[in-house]
This record gives structure tokens, C-alpha cells and sequence, in this order.
DNA sequence: AATACAAATTGGTCAGACCAGTTCTAAATC
DNA sequence: GATTTAGAACTGGTCTGACCAATTTGTATT
């Protein structure tokens, strides 16, 4: 018998805060896009200090709700990636092994389209018509087309209608993206270490 | 011109420190269970201010690594329940519709027996063998077998020895019981948690 | 109108302080 | 001596106010 998650006693201001921003994304008062207040005006508007605002922002930048641009501002990031950035780096974690995932898409597409083949609208299936169409070309023209490949795996995966599964698509078709552009970078980076 | 992604060159410090105890628990410095110095020795240690390993502690709070415990202190947590724990929030926290969530276990189910049954091994069978038995009597004494099921789910994902998809059956077991706990939460149910 | 430069703004970091819990210590009690 | 208990010493959570580097904005110069 394992304690369960470490359980009640937060009641935690960040948490709070973070809480109210989920509330104000999912209500659309926040949208996509959107730049939050600077976190001194959100402190203030808030009442708490400036510290705790930044710890709610951290959480919701690890969350992927927003993405941060130093000197900038705090945006309303795309929520269909959030997850997927979220859920890829959770997998990659703990997942060393590539081709495990290269086995979950293999095992999952079939399925999916299947699944696809039953509940695609007209739109879906114009859409996955002119990627295969895109792909077709740039196969002729040498490329490799694996950005038209990724696409078509997120648009049959929208077929379904299924949001969950959108997201756990996308998420593989990351970490797999990822992996190419890691293996890319071949000699170790230099390390920076914060202070010696 | 513009970046697609928000890829930028963040060097921050909190990150920095946070790749630091990756690196610490990778290499099993830190093991499951132990405590971390406090926020102001890390900080000394670091060199850098009680903030940034705050908002590094936030992030490694957040990605499951470690939990806190106010007042008493940071400890490293069990890395096994964290990437489910994660995933099931991520996901939980977009995608409302548990349906599409038993949907894909419905989608993965059929693909991950197939794999199973080229990879399983005699003990792997004996295990899914033993579960099946225990449902079947826990089935008869009128019991829902919820457990049981849930095990065998497991079981089947791991006979495939494809670790990143056992992660993924973890993950949505975790989610699916958890609106179960949620559902019955209703008036005068019995909560029955798990005591075994 | 276009350019260049200064000021205001923003996130990142730092320092020091106080609070509310937890844990440890040592005196008080038996 | 063993137990209880009050207090000191931590620990994470929050607050305040400050400075930096980068970006944005505003303004003056051309």
C-alpha cells in the first residue's frame, strides 16, 4: 500500500492563481494569442506579491498555457500544442526508447483510421486529400516529405473527432520530430553548469 | 522572420538548475525518497538567489520529480508514479470527454494484445493467467473486478516490453480511475478507497 | 517619412524579511 | 531514567523593493 498523492494540505497562492487563469483560458476571456497583464500589474491586481505571480506563470509555462518572451510579455499559447509539449516531454522522460513510440504510432494508426473512416466529414476528407497530394509532390521533387507525413497523421487523427487522441498524435508525432532533430546535434554541447 | 515555435534561447537560470537534478537523479545521487537540502542551502550551493530554486523547485514539483512538503521539506519522488500523474493532469485538464479517453484504450486494446501475443513470455502469461483467475472469482462474489481489470490491462501492455506504451495504458488507467473517483462522489456513496 | 536615440516596460534575478507550519532540543515533570 | 512539554531552530510560502538585460515605445533629429 503506497500513500496516495501527497494530498490536501496545499492551499497554496500560486495554485490558486494558476486556478483562476485556467478559468479565465477556458471561459475564453483569455484566447489564444493573447498577452497577459505584466506580472506587476497582475500582482497588483490580484493583491499578492509579485513572487507569487511568477511562481503561478512558471507553472502554467510547465503547464504550456503560456509561452514567455523576456522583455516582451507573457502570451496565451496554442492549448492543442500545451499538451502535447507536456505529455511528449513526460513520455520522453521516462521513455529512452525511440522506437517504443515508433511501435505505439504503428499500433495506433490502423486504429485510427479505422475509427477516422467511420466519422470524417467532407472537410476532413478534403483536407487529407490535399496533404497526401502535397506529399505526392514532394516525393517526385526529392524531398522526403515527412512534414506533409506528421500532417496527415494529425489530420486523420482529427477525423476521429476525438480531442484525446489529437493530442496523444501530436504529442508522439513531437517526441518522434524531436528525436530527429536531437540526433542531429552530434558533439556535446558545451555545459553550461550555473556558476563554478 | 518570426519563429515558428517559441523555440527561443532561453538560457535561464532556473532551468539550469533544474537540468542540474536531472542530472543528479539520472545518475542516482539522488535517490527516490531523499530529501533535498533546503531552499537557502541550494541557493548557497548554487550560488544564486532563494528565488531561482524556488522557481526551479516549481518546475521539478511540476514535472512529478519531487514533492513538498511545507515546513518539513523537498523530497524526491517516487519517478514512476510521476510521469502518470503528469500525463493524467495534462491530458485531464484538455480533454474533458473521459469518453474519448476510454475510446482510445478501446483503439489501443486489440493493437497491444496483438503485439503481446508475438512477445509475451511464459511468465508474462502466467501473470496475465493469475489476474484473469482473480477477476473471474472477484466477479463471482457479485465484486465489479474494476481492480483486476485495470491489472490485467497492465499486464498485457507490459508483456509487449515496450516501455512507452506501458506508460501510456499507466497513464489512462490513471485518468479513467480517477473519474471513477469523481463519479462516485456522489451523495451517500461509500467512498472506498483503496486500504489493501 | 525615415532614422536614431532615449525612456518606459517586461521578464529574470537578487537580497532580506516575516509567517505558519514541522522538527529537533532540552528543560521540566513524573 | 523515561516521558512530557515548551521553546528554539528549521522549512517552505509569501512579501517587498531593488537592479539587470532585452524589448518595446516614444520622441527628437535628420
Amino acid at each position: 500500500m503506497q500513500q496516495h498523492l501527497q494530498s490536501v494540505n496545499r492551499k497554496r497562492l500560486h495554485e490558486d492563481i494558476v486556478n483562476e487563469f485556467h478559468e479565465l483560458i477556458n471561459t475564453g476571456v483569455l484566447v489564444s494569442g493573447q498577452r497577459l497583464p505584466s506580472e506587476r500589474d497582475l500582482a497588483n491586481q490580484f493583491n499578492v506579491s509579485r513572487s507569487s505571480v511568477r511562481e503561478a506563470i512558471r507553472s502554467m509555462e510547465l503547464q504550456g498555457l503560456v509561452n514567455i518572451k523576456p522583455g516582451s510579455g507573457t502570451f496565451v499559447s496554442d492549448q492543442n500544442a500545451s499538451i502535447s509539449d507536456l505529455v511528449s516531454s513526460a513520455i520522453k522522460a521516462k521513455s529512452k526508447q525511440i522506437t517504443d513510440i515508433f511501435e505505439i504510432r504503428r499500433l495506433l494508426e490502423p486504429a485510427i483510421a479505422g475509427l477516422a473512416a467511420t466519422r470524417a466529414s467532407k472537410s476532413d476528407i478534403e483536407d487529407m486529400r490535399n496533404i497526401l497530394l502535397r506529399q505526392q509532390i514532394q516525393v517526385e521533387n526529392g524531398e522526403t516529405g515527412v512534414e506533409s507525413d506528421t500532417e496527415f497523421h494529425f489530420a486523420l487523427a482529427k477525423s476521429t473527432h476525438n480531442m484525446a487522441l489529437v493530442n496523444m498524435v501530436s504529442a508522439i508525432s513531437d517526441i518522434l520530430s524531436t528525436s530527429r532533430d536531437i540526433s542531429l546535434q552530434a558533439p556535446g554541447r558545451p555545459q553550461r553548469s550555473v556558476h563554478s
